[in-house]
This record gives C-alpha cells, structure tokens and sequence, in this order.
RNA sequence: GGGCGGUUAGCUCAGUUGGUUAGAGCGCCUGCCUUACAAGCAGGAUGUCGUAGGUUCGAGUCCUAUACUGCCCA
C-alpha cells in the first residue's frame, strides 16, 4: 500500500482524506462535560459580506496552530466560530445590489423589506466564509457556529444595553459626528480614514458692518460660510482690541454675526481670523460652546445644503461650493486661492468625503469602563504578545472619547429605546416595550436606529457562550485563553471587548492577545481588494494546497510588524506568489520521507525492539528529536510560530532525511539490525508527523492514517511508548524524551558530519565521479581518532569511500589531496591535481591567516587581556592556537606540493 | 504634530543576556535523473549589518543624532 503512493504529493485526496476522518470523529466539538484543562479561542468574526483574503488566513491558520497544539496536549480545547453583521458593510452591498437590478433605493423598498432581502442575502452567502475556513483547515467546533445577530447574541446585546442605560452610562445627544452622506450614517472615529487630497486655500473677506474695512478668513471648505456664527481672533492678537465686540455682514447671506476672542486661534498662523462653524468643524465646535454660538446645521442628510442655505439650498455640497466660490468672486470679495495639500476623512464604507455633522446621537461614557480595561493591561491580567503592542492600547484608552454606537441604518440591533408621544419619556427593557413605562400610554415609537456592530463584537467572548445565561459554556470557557488578531484591530475591538468583558462577567475576556504581522505585497502595500494586488488563500490552496499556505505562511510569523508577500500573476492571471513554494517543497520532501520509511517497516514488530540494540545513529536521532521538541514547546509558549515551525524543518529535512535516512538504508537490509531501525524510523516519523501537525494537519493526518496501518504500534518498547490513537489530531503531543538527549553522541556525529564533508568538498573539486570509491584516512588528536575510527563505515558510507582510517601519527601521501576541518586533517588519496590543490589549499590558508591575525591583534590588545572576562581570554588562546596549526599543516602541505 | 516599527546576501527574512571572520530559504554558479524525493542530491560564490557619532577590551546587538520607509493616533 506504501509503495502505492505518487512520488509526488497531490494534496487535493489527502484534505478531503482528512476532513472525512475529522468529521466522521466529530473531533473538533467539545463541551465542558468532557473536562480537563479548558483552552479557549474565539475567532474574530469575520465580515459575512467578505471573502477571504490572506489577511484572514494567516490569522486563522495561527488560531488553529495553537488550537491543535493545545488539543494534543490534552486541553478541552474550544474554538468558537462565526461572523459579523457587519452593519454597515452588509446593508452597503444588498443596497447596490438592489440599485443595479432594481434602481430602487432602500426608501423605496422600505424597512421590513430590505432587512428581509439583507437576511436572504446572508443565508445565501454567509456560509462561503465557513466553508473556507473549512478549507484552510480551522479546526472550530462548528456546531457552535454564532452571528453576531443570532438570538442568542441579540439577548447579550440588549441586556448589555438595559444595563448600561440604567447606570446611566449610555445617553443620547445632540453632538458632531462623521456623517456619511451616501450611506446616511453616522461612522465612528475609526471608520474614518484619512487621506491626503489637493484642495484649496481661499481667502474671502468679510465686511465689517460699522463700514470699517473688512476681516480675511481663510478655509478650504468654502461653502461652510453659509453656517458661520461668529469670526474668532485669538485674544493677544494686535487687531483684537480693535474688532472684538464688531460685527461683520456674512457675505451672500443677509446675517451679521459677532467677532470674538479664543486662544484657539493660532497667532500668526494664516491670516489671524478664523471663520468659526459650530455645526461643521469639530474646533469650532469647541469655541462655539464656549462662546455659546449659534449651532447652525446647513446641511441634509444627504450631503446637499439645506434651507438655511437661502438660495443655495438644494444644492449637491461641492457643487454649492463652485457656486459660492464664484459668487464670491463676482462680488469682489475673493482675495485669492491657494493650493493645499490637506487631509480629508473619508468613509472607509463608501469613499465618501465624510462631513462633521450635527445630530442626535446615542452614546456611551467610556471613561468608567476604560479605567478597568486599562487597569487589566496595566496590572498583567491580559498581556499582549509583542509586548509593545499594550503600549498601543493604553495610549488609546487614556484619551478615549466617548463612543458613537449608534448608526443610521436598518441593518443591527435596533436601539431598545421606546419614546412615548404623549409624555416623551424614554423606556428600554429587556422585552420589546408595548407601552410607556412612565404614563402607559400605548402610544409609543421604537428608535429607528440601530447600533454600532462593534457593540455586538464587543460582547463575543461571552455573548457566543451564552451569557447573560449563566451556562456550564460560559462557566467553564470563560475567560478564553488567547486571542489572535491584526493590529489594526487593538483599539477597535480588543479595547471594547475588554471593557464589556469586564463589565458584563468582571473578568477579562481573554489572557493573551497575539499580535500577528500584516500581509503587504512586494512593493510593502496592504493588500486590498481595491488595488487589486490582494491573494486569494483558495487559489493558493489549489495550487500549493492548504499545508504548503499554512507552512509559508507560519514561517513569515515572527515579531516583524509587517511581511512582505512578493506578488506575480500566474498564467490564468491570479495573483500568486512564489513564497508558497517553500511549503510545497517540503510537504513533497515530507511525503516522500513519509513514502521511504513505509515502504521499509513491513515486518515491524513493536515487540522485538531491543534498547541494547541501538546504533549510535539511532541515539544520536533520538537525541536530536528530544532537543527539537524541547525546542519547540519553549518556542510555543512564547507565541512564536516561525521559530518552531524552523526548527523542526531542520531536525526534519538537515538530520532526519539528510543523514539518519541514508545510514539506514544498509542497516535496513542487515537483518540483525533491521528491527531497531524499523522501529526507530516509525517512531521518529511518528513524533515528527505530531510535531507538525498542527502546522500541516492534512498531509500529517493523511500519512498517520498509513502509518496506522503498516506499523499499529509505534514507540521505543521500554523507553517511551505512544498511545494508538485513530487520527492524529487527538493524538498526544511528544512528551517524555528528555531522557534521550546525548550532547557526547551529537559531538561524535558531528566529527563524522565534518569529515564527509570534506571528503565531498574534495570529490566535487576534482569532479570525481560520484561512483568511484575512494581512499582516505585523517590526522587528528587519539580521541578525536578513535572516535572516526569507530564509525569508519558511516564516513565510508556517506563519503564514497573504500577505506577510511585515523591516527595521531597519519602523514599525508605524496599524492592525496588534504582538507581540514577543526583539529582534523583529511587526505583523500590517488585525485591530486597539484595546480587545483595548490589554489584550493592557498585559499584555505588565506581565510586562516586572517583568522590567526584577528586572534592575535585580540590577544595583542593588551586592554583586552586585562578587562575581557578570563574564560572568554582562554578560549580565544585556545582558538590561536588551533588555528595555527590548521595553519602549519596547510602550510606545509602546500610546501609538498611544489 | 504625538506614538510604535522597519532598514542585515540579488529577493524574502532570522540573528537570544554585547563575545569564533554574520545565518536560512529562494535565486545564482559547478556536478549529478545515486533503487524516497529533479518540488530532489552534493558542493560553491555572495554582506562596510541605512548613515554619523558615542559607550565598551569587544557592537548587527546598547546609547545619541540623522536619512529613508511603513503603520497607528490627533
């Protein structure tokens, strides 16, 4: 059945192999019925509107990494899937739907009706995002799959609501907020993005109305005039004393609005007069509640100026703009224009150049729950992982502002605000309200606005497992152990996520937050759909398949903020990317070491393994093994994912298959060895196909399932023995090995190691042909003799060698050529090309003559010697003298040569 | 404007508490279809560690300044 195997690993049968086993087990699912250690994720839901990008596979494959690695070890191992409503972004994309096969707009449709289109859209496509996960490899407990507006997080989010609302800690106000005028909303600070646009500067003066002259005021946005209420001055200002208290005729208008004085105002900064437009700048916002200024709104909701606009009104804005700006101009009292670079909010949902605007507005007073999310970072409860990524969040919560959660759309969770029309009381409740709470009238309205979807986000942790239930869920995975997220998402979601954690449950919602590295593309550009540079992990996986993604993309995991994703076209005109070659390549070099060892363990008898048996090859792999775990769990908890996954590749692919693999193969046909080996080789693998797996779960599980066939029971009869486990991914974690490390032996094989290769530099050299048989022997120290003396046959094997022997006293002969490695000399016999070895010795004594130099200008140094710590002087003593007489024998040899 | 990163081989990146003449993969050069693997094997070449100072016996690593570059916040 092995030897069935292709040569080449198609890793298309082997995920689906893999996803039959896990789900025919159900593996996947816990409960806290089944006890043990809890360990706990929740995902970060993804947009159900979206598709996958890069970004979402390397954060979910670094999810299940961990996810895997703690089942193995025997946790309760829980990992809580779903999406987001994703308000804005949803209703965004049924509404263009809706305009491009309808033309009709949400008004024409109605409430009821596009939030019935938005949910028959989520059930269409809403699955897409899981059965990609699927494919990635996410190991969730998918029948616990949650969305953000189920019930079950619909009840979490009310009752968060009521409760808050009764504290006193959400209230409703008239206030500035970033308007969306395409999508009608208001967004939050963070859905703003700035940009850097050209724009203009224009100055425009403003009469005053005592016929005095005139003030200039300059502004980039001048069609805001038509809502001025005032002009300010800072206060130290020369002219202050002169115009505070005078009023000037607000052009194209028939107002005359005040002159005051506010530091705001910048001294010597622009012209000095600053126009102030409480209703439309956030500053002037500030200085007209100062002054107590007219807040004048003159815009719709739309974007268009309103009637306070007289005979503009109706207009687009921008269009307003040009129109003033001319009428400005034919009045005389344009200055001039000036162009400006300038910075200019944007929605991150529709594009569109986002107005301050003022309306009424549902907040939440952050500052009392920050102060305790604050006080977990501060205090360790939760840890960022780098570290100084807490830094980020600390800063964002010290300067909170409070928090805009509600939006003007039909799509979330309605606001529980019930106004009653005859008495104007508000009622909100746990259950839809029927009537007023105050005068009982039944003559009431439900708010038409819906909340923030970061505030159903916000409640994830604990709303998914069921709270305000107090379920044996929520009792046992709560507080969840790590999360895993983007940067980008630390003050938008982990800071909210925080404080209702803490103020819902009074414990954090998780212990550790990973932050990962940002997937840019070769030119060090984010990846969007937008620029049309992103990748596709699906058409990844079908060209690499989902191992050699995950692999490429855990080895780029380090504690870099960004990695760079070089980005080609293939021929069918996807984006691609070279960097996934690295896994393919190993995951084919894995399943044909796979392939190798199966179609060698017939007969594998678990039974007659015998300790005393073993070759020092066989000890010295063991050992290598036993290290590579320690290595890999220390690295682990640490939240490193390159470092383990590294250094298994090179106990993998540098020991394992370079070296143990090829000394097994004549032992393998020696039949008074052939057992120890077979069962050295299915262990190893079998401890490496663990080590792996939660890296490469399908090609591991896929070759477990074989292994599981050829040889049931693997281990080390009397030394470490593993379970008989169906499928890999319940396995056990390698454990219990420490007691096979053998630094001597690793030395031992390291001098075998140098002198093959050696041997190989030389042959290569002088292009001898890789099946003649050679001679050679070595000068080196009685220890360092016996030890090459004893495993003569290793060298021979792996160095094309007839003979090999060593001695303290070994001389070169006339016509060997000579290599040297550490306290070795190596000749090889019967190849020499005097003028090749001539340039080849006379290169080797270049680099040691440099070497012995830097030595002695150290130990020349006579600060050195004195200040150096003593240990660290003797060994480079020790180092001079070596090399020097690596220096003498080349020399010498060199000598011989002419 | 404030904060946090990055700059090491042609490319993408490692580099622990300062201590051999700085590493890996890809690419490049040479030789191999050696009975697991050419997505492979063996060998080789390649770096003033952004720049300038400083601390130190010793700096890719610590400090200061500076350039370029990216992200977050205002």
């Amino acid at each position: 059945m092995a030897d069935e195997l292709s040569t080449v690993y198609e890793p298309n049968q082997i995920e689906t192999l893999a996803n039959e086993i896990w789900a025919k087990g159900n593996y996947f699912h816990t409960a806290p019925a089944k006890g043990g250690k809890p360990y706990t994720i929740v995902i970060p839901p993804p947009n159900v509107t979206g598709a996958l990008h890069l970004g979402h596979a390397i954060d979910n494959t670094l999810q299940d990494v961990l996810i895997r690695y703690k089942r193995m070890q025997g946790f309760n191992t829980l990992w809580m899937p779903g999406t987001d409503h994703a308000g804005i972004a949803t209703q965004s994309v049924v509404e263009k739907k809706l305009k491009a096969e309808t033309g009709q707009t949400r008004h024409d449709v109605g409430r009821e009706k596009l939030v019935e289109m938005i949910w028959q859209w989520k059930e269409q496509y809403g699955n897409k995002i899981l059965e990609q996960l699927k494919r990635i490899g996410a190991s969730c407990d998918w029948e616990r799959t949650r969305f953000t507006l189920d019930d079950m997080c619909a009840k979490a989010v009310r009752h968060t609501f009521v409760n808050l609302f009764k504290k006193g800690l959400i209230y409703r106000g008239k206030r500035l907020v970033n308007w969306d005028s395409v999508l009608q909303t208001a967004v939050a600070d963070d859905e703003v993005v700035h940009k850097t646009v050209q724009g203009n500067f224009w100055y425009i003066h403003y009469p005053l109305t005592d016929g005095s002259g005139f003030v200039t005021v300059a502004t980039t946005r001048p069609e805001t005039m038509l809502g001025d209420t005032a002009v300010a001055i800072n206060p130290k200002d020369p002219r202050a004393a002169k115009l505070v208290g005078k009023k000037v005729n607000l052009p194209l208008t028939n107002r005359q609005i005040p002159i005051i004085a506010d530091d705001h105002v910048k001294l010597g900064e622009g012209t000095g007069c600053l126009k102030v437009t409480p209703a439309h700048d956030p500053n002037d916002y500030e200085i007209g509640q100062r002054h107590k200024l007219e807040m004048l709104n003159i815009l719709t909701p739309d974007g268009k100026i309103n009637e306070a606009g007289g005979k503009y009104a109706g207009l687009d804005r921008f269009k307003a703009r040009k129109v003033i700006v001319e009428d400005l101009k034919a009045a005389g009292l344009l200055e001039k224009v000036e162009p400006r670079e300038m910075q200019v909010g944007h929605s991150d949902r529709s594009g569109d150049i986002i107005e301050p605007y003022l309306s009424d507005q549902w907040f939440v007073s952050v500052k009392p729950l920050a102060k305790e999310a604050i006080k977990a970072v501060e205090d360790g409860r939760i840890k960022f992982h780098p570290e100084r990524y807490g830094k980020s969040y600390l800063d964002w919560l010290y300067g909170i502002r409070d928090w805009c959660i509600s939006r003007q759309l039909w799509w979330g969770h309605r606001i529980p605000i019930w106004y009653c029309k005859d008495c104007a009381h508000l009622s909100t409740g746990i259950e839809d309200q029927t009537q007023c709470e105050k005068c009982s009238s039944k003559n009431i309205e439900q708010d038409k606005d819906v909340l923030d979807t970061w505030f159903s986000s916000a409640l994830w942790p604990h709303s998914t497992l069921g709270w305000p239930e107090q379920t044996e869920e929520l009792k046992f995975y709560y507080p969840t152990s790590t999360l895993v997220t983007a940067r980008d998402i630390i003050t938008l979601w982990v800071s909210r996520m925080v404080m209702l954690g803490l103020e819902n449950m009074g414990d954090v919602p998780f212990r550790d937050v990973f932050i990962h590295p940002t997937i840019l593309d070769g030119n060090g550009e984010r990846m969007s759909k937008s620029k049309g540079n992103g990748i596709d992990p699906l058409d990844i996986i079908e060209t690499y398949g989902a191992d050699a993604m995950r692999f490429s993309l855990c080895q780029m995991t380090t504690e870099s903020q960004d990695v760079r994703l070089p980005v080609a076209k293939d021929a069918q005109g996807k984006n691609t990317s070279e960097k996934f070659d690295i896994g393919r390549n190993f995951c084919n070099k894995l399943w044909n070491a796979s392939r190798f060892a199966m179609m060698n363990l017939e007969g594998i008898d678990f039974n007659e393994f015998d300790p005393a048996k073993l070759h020092i090859t066989d000890k010295w792999i063991l050992s290598r093994l036993a290290k590579t775990v320690k290595e890999v769990n220390a690295a682990f908890d640490e939240f490193k994912f390159s470092e383990p996954l590294m250094a298994i590749y090179r106990f993998f692919w540098n020991d394992l298959c370079d070296w143990y693999l090829e000394w097994s193969k004549s032992r393998l046909r020696d039949d008074s060895q052939k057992q120890t080996v077979q069962n050295v080789l299915a262990f190893v693998l079998d401890s490496t196909l663990r080590l792996l797996h939660p890296f490469l779960p399908f090609i591991t599980e896929g070759i477990f399932q074989k292994l599981n066939e050829i040889a049931p029971q693997r281990g080390l009869k009397g030394i470490v023995e593993f379970d008989k486990k169906a499928a890999l991914v319940i396995a056990d974690w390698p454990a219990g090995l420490d007691d096979l490390v053998e630094p001597e032996i690793e030395d031992d094989i390291t001098d075998v190691q140098e002198v093959v290769r050696v041997i190989r530099e030389i042959r290569n050299k002088y292009a001898v042909a890789p099946n003649r048989k050679l001679v050679a022997s070595a000068n080196a120290p009685a220890d360092i003799a016996e030890i090459l003396n004893n495993n003569a046959e290793l060298i021979c094997d792996r160095a094309g060698l007839e003979k090999f022997s060593a001695s303290p006293d070994e001389q070169k002969p006339q016509t060997a050529a000579a290599g040297i490695v550490e306290q070795i000399q190596v000749f090889v016999n019967d190849i020499i090309d005097t003028q090749a070895e001539s340039k080849r010795l006379q290169k080797q004594k270049d680099d040691l003559t440099g070497i012995v130099k830097s030595y002695e200008a150290k130990l020349g140094n006579e600060n050195f010697v004195s200040r150096a710590k003593p240990e660290f002087v003797e060994q480079t003593k020790q180092k001079l003298t070596e090399a020097k007489e690596q220096l003498e024998a080349i020399e010498k040899n060199l000598a011989e040569l002419k």
